[in-house]
DNA sequence: TCAGGTTCGGTTACTATATAACGCAGGTGC
DNA sequence: GCACCTGCGTTATATAGTAACCGAACCTGA
C-alpha cells in the first residue's frame, strides 16, 4: 500500500527516466540519490526527512542527518521532488515521470499547487496554468521577478467530504 | 529603522484596533499577546519565533518557546499576523491595521500572498482576488474544499533588480 | 465563603527539523 | 606527484516546535 509506483519495473523506469534527465543537466544521480528518490517516490505522500531517513538506514546504516538533506536538495534542484513547505516534507514531482525532451528547466517552472487533505492527509498535486499566471500577472504588476512559488491549501478532499470527515470542521452540525 | 509602524502614537493605534477586533471576538489581547504582536508590527520583515522570543526576554525575562508559540497561535487565529512557511517566520498582517467593522472571519480568509525578495529579503503582501479565485477554481474541480491557503514567491523585488542585485541570478551576463 | 470551572502563562523537558564544519576517498587534468 | 573537484561519512550544533505539569487570577453558583 501506499505505492506512488504501481510495479517494481515501473519504478526502475522512472528512476532510470530521472537518471537520464540529471545526465542531460550536466548532473549525476548517484546510487544514495536514487535511493532516496525511490524512498519518496514509493510513499505518494509527503514525507519529513528524519521518516525518509529511518527508512534509508535499511539500505545505509551509516545514515545521518546530512545524508538526507544533501539527497533531497539536489533532488529539488533537479525538480525530481517537491517540498511542501506547510509540512515540512518531500513528495516526487508528478511531472518528472513524464520525460519530455526537455525536461523543465527548474528556472520555467510552469508552476504546480498542492492541496493537502486535513481528513486523510492525502495531498494531491496541481499544475494549474490559471493559478501559475494569476500568481505572475500579480508579481509583474508590482515590479516583482518570481523565481520559484509555493502554492498549498489546506482542506477536505471529495473523498473526506462525501464520507463526513469535512462535516464535523466545515459545517457544525 | 526597519519599523512596520512608522510611530509610537501609529503603533499604540494599531495596537488598540487590534484590542478592539479581539474583543468583537469574545477573546481577550492580554499584555503579553499585546508585546509580542508589537514585536512582529515594529519589525516590516518576517521574524523567526526565536528571534522574537530574544527581544521578548528584554521586556520578559522568564519567557521560553511556549511563551511565545502560544501568543503566535492567538495572533494567528485572530488574523492579527501571518507565518510565512517558507522562512518559518511571522509578519503582521496588512489588512489588520485597518479596522472594517466586521474584521474578517478567518473562516472567510479572501487570501493572501507574500513575495519574498531573495535580494534584500524584503517581504511583500498582496491581496489579489484574481490568485485567490483561480486556486478556488482549482480546487473546486477537483471537489476539494479550501480552508486555508499559502501562496508565498521567492525571487527578486524591483528595488533590487534596478540595482542589478537581481542581474547575477536573473539573468546570467 | 468555598468548591468547581476556565483562561492564561511560567517552567521543565523534550521532539523534530535543518545546517555547519571537517575530512577523506575517488576521479580528472596537468 | 600535485592541485582540484564532487560526493559523502561523521560529529556537533543550531533552529523550530510541543507536551505536560503547575499555579495564579478570575469567574460562577450554591
Amino acid at each position: 500500500m501506499a505505492a506512488g509506483q504501481g510495479s517494481a519495473t515501473e519504478m526502475t523506469r522512472a528512476l532510470d527516466a530521472a537518471a537520464a534527465r540529471c545526465l542531460r543537466s550536466g548532473a549525476q544521480l548517484t546510487e544514495l540519490r536514487r535511493q532516496v528518490l525511490a524512498l519518496v517516490l514509493e510513499t505518494d505522500q509527503p514525507l519529513g526527512a528524519y521518516a525518509l531517513l529511518d527508512k534509508l538506514k535499511a539500505q545505509r546504516p551509516g545514515a545521518a542527518p546530512p545524508t538526507v538533506y544533501r539527497a533531497l536538495d539536489f533532488l529539488l534542484e533537479q525538480g525530481l521532488i517537491h517540498k511542501v513547505e506547510r509540512l515540512n516534507a518531500f513528495i516526487g514531482c508528478v511531472e518528472a515521470g513524464h520525460d519530455h525532451g526537455h525536461g523543465h528547466d527548474h528556472a520555467h517552472e510552469h508552476g504546480h499547487q498542492f492541496l493537502i487533505c486535513g481528513g486523510c492527509g492525502a495531498t494531491i498535486e496541481l499544475s494549474d496554468h490559471a493559478v501559475a499566471h494569476a500568481l505572475a500577472d500579480a508579481a509583474r504588476r508590482v515590479g516583482f521577478q518570481l523565481r520559484k512559488t509555493t502554492v498549498e491549501a489546506e482542506g477536505f478532499c471529495a473523498a473526506c467530504l462525501a464520507s463526513g470527515a469535512g462535516a464535523a470542521a466545515g459545517a457544525p452540525a
